[in-house]
Parts: C-alpha cells; sequence; structure tokens
DNA sequence: CTAGGGTTAG
C-alpha cells in the first residue's frame, strides 16, 4: 500500500521511472511491514529513532513516517532527518523527496538538515539542478548557507561529470564570499578533479590552500598523492609525501597504499619493498588493501604463484583475504590463460564462505570467453541471476564480445534483446561491441542502422564511435562511405584523432590508394596531430605490399628518425620482400640490424 | 542527536 502511495505522490514528479528503479520491492505483505514497523516504532521510543535503525524495506520506512506525522506533540526534526538518512542509505532517494513534499504540503516546519538531504537526494539522483532548486527554501526560512549544502552539490555535479560547473561554483563561492571553503569542500573538489583526470588541477588547489587559512590535512594530502600515483607521476608523490612529513602531517595507511599501488604499477618492486618496510617500522600494519594491492601488482606480471604466497603471509599476519583478493588470482590465472586454477579459485572462494560478487563472475566469464568457450561462459552468465544477483553492463559487454568472436551473432542479439527489457541501460561500450560486431561479419546494413539511430542524439557517440564506423566501412570495402564520413567530423564538432587518422590511411592502403594515405599522414600532421608508431607501420605496410621499396624506404628513416620501430607484420612483410628480392637490401644499407631481428 | 570528504578488483 505504501509502495503505491509512494508512486502516486510522484506521478505529478519527474522522478517515478528512477524511483521504480532504485526501489526493491519487498515480498512481504503490507500487514507484515506494517507490524514490523509498529515494533521498530515501539523499539525506537517516541523520542525517536535510533541512529543505527535501519528498515527491512522502503514500506516501513513510510509506514514510520506515517506514524511520526500523525504523533501529538510531532516528533523532533533530529528524528526525520535520521529517517530521511536511513531512506538515503537504502537508495530510496525519490521516497525521500516524496516525504519531504508531503511535510511541506502538512506544514511541518523543516530545518537546514532536512534541506540538505533533500539536496543530497537530488544529487544522487544525479539531478544537481534540481537540488539548485531547494535553495530558496533556505533562504524563506531565514537559514544560512553552509559549507555541506555546497559541498553535497558540488559532489553532485561532479557526479555528472560537469567538471567545469563545480569548478565555476566553487569559484563564485569564494569569489562572492557565499561561504568560506573548510577542508572538506577543497576535499570535494580536488578529488572530484583528480579522479576525472584533472590531477594538476588539483596540484594548483593545493597550492593555493597552502597560502589561504585552510591548510591541507591528511585527506587532502591522500587525494593528491593518489591522483600523482594512479598517474604514474611516483616522483611527484613522493615529493608531496616529503612535503607532509616535513610539515609534521602524518602520513597513514592510505598514503602508503597508494603509494605501493603506484609503485607497483610501474613495476619499481624494490621501491616497494623500502616503502612497505618505512610503514611497517612505523607500526603502520599492511591491512587487506595492502595486500590486494601488491596480489594484483604481481598477477598483472604474470607471477601468480608469487601473489599466492602473499597470500599465505596475510594469513599468517592475520588480516583476512577478501572477495578481491580471489578475484585478483582469478584474473591472474584467466591472464595467463589458465582457466582451471581460476576455477578452482572460485570454488576455494565458495568453500570459504565468501560471496561471489558480480567482479568474480566477470573475471571467469572474461577468461572463459577470451578462451573461446562460449558455452561455459554463458553457463555462468545464467548462474549468476539464479544466486540472485544482476549480471551488469560490464557482464553483458563481455559476453557480447565473445559471442561475436566466435561468430555467433544470432543469440549476440538475442541476448541484447534480453539486456534492453531486463538488463542495464546500454551504454556506449555495448553499442560499440555491437558495431564492431556486425561489420566483422559484414552486416553494414544492420551496423548503419544501428549508427544511425545512435546519430541521432550525438550526446550518445564519440570519437571512437565514429573510428569503428570508418574501420568498418573500409574493411567491407566502402572506402568512399568512410572518407565522407571521416570529411564531416570536423562539422559536427569532433576533431580526428590519431587513431581515426590511422584507420583512414589503413583504408586507402588497403585498397592501394598510396597517394590519398600519404596525403592523409601529411594532413594530420598538418593539423597538429603527430603519427605515432601504428600509423607508420600501417603506411610502410602499403608501401611493402605493393613492392614501391623506393616510397617505402623514405617514410622507413621518417619513422625511424622519430624514434619508432617495425611491428611483427611489418617486419615479416620486409622479409618476404627481400627473400623475393634480395636487391631490395641494398637500398635499405642502415637497416640491416633492424631486419635481423 | 540529524546533513557533506580520502584507498582495492573486470
Amino acid at each position: 500500500m505504501a509502495m503505491s502511495r509512494i508512486c502516486l505522490r510522484n506521478c505529478n514528479g519527474i522522478f517515478s521511472s528512477s524511483y521504480s528503479c532504485s526501489s526493491s520491492r519487498s515480498n512481504s505483505s503490507n500487514f507484515e511491514c506494517l507490524d514490523d514497523a509498529v515494533t521498530l516504532f515501539r523499539k525506537m521510543g517516541r523520542v525517536g529513532l535510533n541512529s543505527s535503525s535501519s528498515f527491512e524495506c522502503l514500506d516501513d520506512a513510510v509506514n514510520l513516517f506515517d506514524q511520526m506525522v500523525r504523533m501529538k506533540p510531532l516528533p523532533s526534526l533530529v528524528d526525520f532527518s535520521k529517517l530521511f538518512s536511513n531512506m538515503i542509505s537504502m537508495k530510496h532517494y525519490s521516497a525521500v523527496l516524496s516525504l519531504f513534499r508531503e511535510m511541506l504540503t502538512m506544514g511541518i516546519p523543516v530545518d537546514e538538515f532536512i534541506l540538505n538531504i533533500v539536496i543530497n537526494s537530488y544529487c544522487l539522483m544525479h539531478r544537481a539542478d534540481f537540488g539548485f532548486s531547494v535553495l530558496p527554501i533556505y533562504l524563506k526560512n531565514g537559514f544560512p548557507f553552509n559549507t555541506v549544502t555546497f559541498n553535497t552539490l558540488l559532489r553532485g555535479i561532479f557526479a555528472e561529470n560537469k567538471v567545469k560547473d563545480a569548478v565555476e561554483l566553487f569559484k563564485k563561492l569564494v569569489r562572492e564570499k557565499i561561504c568560506d571553503p573548510d577542508e572538506i569542500m577543497y576535499a570535494t573538489v580536488m578529488n572530484g578533479l583528480s579522479k576525472r583526470g584533472h590531477t594538476q588541477k588539483a596540484l594548483s588547489l593545493l597550492r593555493l590552500m597552502e597560502q589561504g587559512n585552510t591548510q591541507p590535512d591528511i585527506y587532502i594530502y591522500n587525494i593528491v598523492i593518489d591522483a600523482l600515483c594512479k598517474d604514474g607521476n611516483l616522483d611527484a608523490a613522493i615529493n608531496i609525501l616529503n612535503e607532509m612529513k616535513q610539515k609534521g602531517i602524518h602520513p597513514d595507511i592510505l598514503t602508503y597504499n597508494s603509494l605501493i599501488d603506484g609503485l607497483c604499477k610501474l613495476g619499481q618492486w624494490e621501491k616497494v619493498k623500502t616503502l612497505f618496510s618505512e610503514m611497517v617500522n612505523l607500526n603502520m600494519y599492511p591491512d587487506v588493501h595492502t595486500f590486494n594491492i601488491l596480489t594484483d601488482g604481481l598477477c598483472k606480471e604474470g607471477k601468480v604463484e608469487d601473489a599466492e604466497e602473499v597470500i599465505k603471509h596475510m594469513v599468517e599476519k592475520g588480516v583476512e583475504p577478501n572477495v578481491i583478493t580471489y578475484n585478483v588470482i582469478m584474473d591472474g590465472y584467466c591472464l595467463r590463460g589458465q582457466l582451471d586454477r581460476a576455477r578452482r579459485i572460485f570454488d576455494i572462494l565458495i568453500d570459504k564462505g565468501i560471496e561471489p560478487d558480480i567482479f568474480s563472475y566477470n573475471i571467469l566469464i572474461n577468461g572463459y570467453c577470451k578462451k573461446k568457450k562460449l558455452t561455459k561462459a554463458m553457463q555462468l552468465f545464467r548462474e549468476i541471476s539464479q544466486k540472485g544477483s544482476k549480471p551488469n553492463i560490464v557482464t553483458y559487454n563481455t559476453i557480447l564480445q565473445g559471442l561475436f568472436e566466435v561468430g555467433r551473432i544470432g543469440v549476440a542479439k538475442q541476448l541484447f534483446v534480453e539486456m534492453v527489457s531486463t538488463g542495464p541501460i546500454p551504454n556506449l561500450s555495448i553499442y560499440h561491441t555491437l558495431l564492431d560486431g556486425y561489420f566483422k561479419y559484414g552486416l553494414v546494413e544492420e551496423a548503419m542502422s544501428l549508427f544511425n539511430k545512435l546519430e541521432r542524439k550525438t550526446e550518445n557517440i564519440d570519437i571512437t564511435t565514429y573510428n569503428i564506423i570508418i574501420n568498418g566501412l573500409c574493411k567491407n570495402g566502402e572506402l568512399n562511405k568512410a572518407h565522407a564520413i571521416f570529411q564531416k567530423l570536423s562539422s559536427i564538432g569532433l576533431l580526428p584523432d590519431v587513431r581515426i587518422y590511422t584507420t583512414m590511411i589503413t583504408g586507402f592502403c588497403l585498397q592501394g590508394l598510396l597517394d590519398e594515405a600519404k596525403d592523409m599522414l601529411r594532413k594530420m600532421e598538418g593539423n597538429n596531430c603527430l603519427p605515432d608508431n601504428v600509423t607508420y607501420n600501417v603506411i610502410v605496410q602499403g608501401y611493402l605490399r605493393c613492392r614501391k621499396i623506393n616510397e617505402m624506404v623514405t617514410f622507413m628513416k621518417e619513422m625511424t628518425g622519430r624514434g619508432f620501430s617495425f611491428d611483427a607484420t611489418t617486419a615479416e612483410l620486409l622479409v618476404n620482400a627481400i627473400s623475393e628480392n634480395p636487391s631490395v637490401v641494398d637500398m635499405l644499407p642502415e637497416l640491416h640490424a633492424e631486419i635481423k631481428k
């Protein structure tokens, strides 16, 4: 009953659909829910909720709200805040909004806590714009804005990837002295920036902070250090580490975990050891994250046995491996093609009473797909739903790629239909998989009709989509169509990147149109898009295939001059050309060493 | 009392 009421309340709003997505419908009867709620309510007492309380289902929360609004005198706003917070932790965002509206309608006064929760609900629904529409209510009630309000909004804007808007808002707040940014606000902005690839901007904010009243704390330093580590800029990260130490701010386990992760990814194992002993000497004990980072680093280098040793070590030290530990190991075995071992690990995980999560399944499914064992992969795929979990977008993408790889196009199409009706909303990666798959099997019409549908909404597609289309058309003998699409790119505001140029050059080479390929190479340079290793290999291969050795040599010199080298295909073609006509060698004297390789 | 911040896995 409560469910339907919420839906009714929502039908004026735009959130009814989001609501039905985020709510988990309870199977228990409303009666039971009501009883639960009443019991819960009695337990909490008239004074309000216990902060640790939670509800079985949305109905409990709504019923509790109904009880609360009927009470005389009304429970305090603290109790309403607690109720709403609980609902947010259960992801019932739109239900919070409905109940909030109901409070307003009933003339129940609200406070800034409630308003901030409401703003957060909008933000968590990725509608920060509606969050702003709550601000007038502060003014109407004479509440001053506080940093929490704007932090919530900033976080919401970042969550929608609107980096510029977030930075604008932050600047406005500071410039117009609307609120004084605290450590948390700096952390919010810096985290938003660094998680979206703007490490340098985060770093300059750190410098700005150092000059102001709010001094950076451990959180701030951890954000910046982690961002630098993720960028592989370990020197800079360690410089910041030393800076913070000098200021008397002690690095914590997160600081060390970020640094160790960065060093592992660079394969700098000696430095990893140094940092590891440094943290132990500081009485900071490595936790499950630290060990997972080490395990992952080793697995990515193919050293799964060493990773297994790390696990033995952590168990000896009393740190329990978690699902991620086993996932990392499974992925390590899958990467080496040892599917059976990965499957053992999977069984061990279950034996230990650890629930495999969607990652566990995705890793194994990916392993089976790479081995073209689609039947096994599909079995696991079905098992996810049987176990009461749900395949996510990555699961679908992995399976779809696997199905196309082995040519089971019909099943792939079926699975896509199933996804549209019951699965996650397809994203660009899914469409890329479909387009790529269609082209691979010569289904140009299908690919183009899907592309035309996608193209109607320009925000649906990106430069990679065009790369797939241009590549697919070229591979299917539709060079002219490919070129036409390439030429209209700039008119729709997309700058061709090195990959697109290379695809076009590949297309020309495929048709033996070497002059056109050469023109394209010069054109890209003119457009400030430098050819890379792949571009040069493609063009050299083009000349080699047509046995135009003189021109080939020109490009060969150019590419080696720029520090690029031949890939396996180029080398093979060159060897073939030489064996056919040994005099070719004389034309490239300076490359003897290269050829021998 | 109740609202906002940092780490790991495909």
